[in-house]
DNA sequence: TAGTTTTATATCGCTCACGATTTAATCTTA
DNA sequence: TAAGATTAAATCGTGAGCGATATAAAACTA
């Protein structure tokens, strides 16, 4: 008979791998991102800003799933960096427009090869394309039931 | 024809929401462990400590895969709050054993409900129990990897 | 056994993440 | 249009994470 305990065992446990993977991925970035000289998080934000530039504050942070407090600072260093600007919009003075500088755009072309290479680091003999797929079909599932923005629920509203 | 540059955007990654899901995750336990006085990273370590007392602080840190740059301000902060203690190894001087309080012991009481009510709110319509554990299954797959603790190469070598 | 290397923990500095609150602009509505 | 509500950013404080480095004990080795 089991014990009632063993749930509170790491390895029955589902978020701490989930916990564990985000942050090995996250290593796995670093050595490419440190030539582009951006953090893991910073980068989010660039991927959002080269599919869309001009977004404000608040699109950003949709986007991500991030707060302002949490934007804010980043977006600043990101700033000083010059790789994008911050300007009070004319039409809301309450918002800010984040909008990528020449360099900022010019690191797209860096970052285009990245996500291959990402891509060839996770597979492995256990672990093949359609395995990826799949895993990351579930993924995006589990965000959207945790972030309230499951779409089998909104349109049932 | 496919924009080469589709790589880069936020919904064709990997990396993205397992970094979200993670966050999202931890938000999730908030509110039990709030109960506790204790955070998600200070969790993972008392489920460490009450599968097995009295550890050192490298061994916590292989089971969490963190370093002790990150546990020891951690393992302090569980010490000030009366949860565990801390005790230079009589053995070897160089390990801090870490070690239980009752009051640290009992919270085991108080955390036995946590699994179940998580999986509760994980669950959905389009996330059932098999899909989950099929998750589960490669999330430790893709930890096994990018911690270099692959079994399958260990066995080769 | 003296000198070197390794190991365990700790410290430092920086960045992220986030709950709570603040400030200022915009919207609502009476 | 004045008063209250809402919205967008920013600020503050705390707790992670982690690369780099420091310190001291133990293990190794010539």
């Amino acid at each position: 008979m089991k014990d009632s305990a063993e749930v509170l065992y790491l390895e029955n446990q589902l978020c701490f791998p989930l916990y564990a993977a985000s942050r090995l991925t996250t290593k796995l970035y670093a050595p490419y991102l440190k030539e582009l000289d951006i953090t893991y998080p910073q980068y989010l934000v660039m991927m959002v800003l080269w599919q869309q530039d001009d977004q404000s504050v608040n699109d950003i942070g949709e986007k991500l799933l991030l707060e302002t407090n949490t934007l804010t600072p980043l977006l600043k260093r990101l700033e000083q960096k010059n790789i994008l600007e911050r300007n009070r919009s004319t039409q809301d003075e309450r918002s800010v427009v984040i909008s990528l500088t020449n360099k900022g755009k010019k690191l797209k072309e860096k970052a285009l090869k990245i996500p291959h290479e990402i891509a060839n680091s996770l597979m492995s003999d256990d672990l093949d394309l359609e395995r990826l797929a799949e895993f990351q079909e579930t993924l995006n599932l589990l965000v959207n039931v945790l972030s309230g923005r499951d779409e089998s629920k909104e349109v049932c509203s």
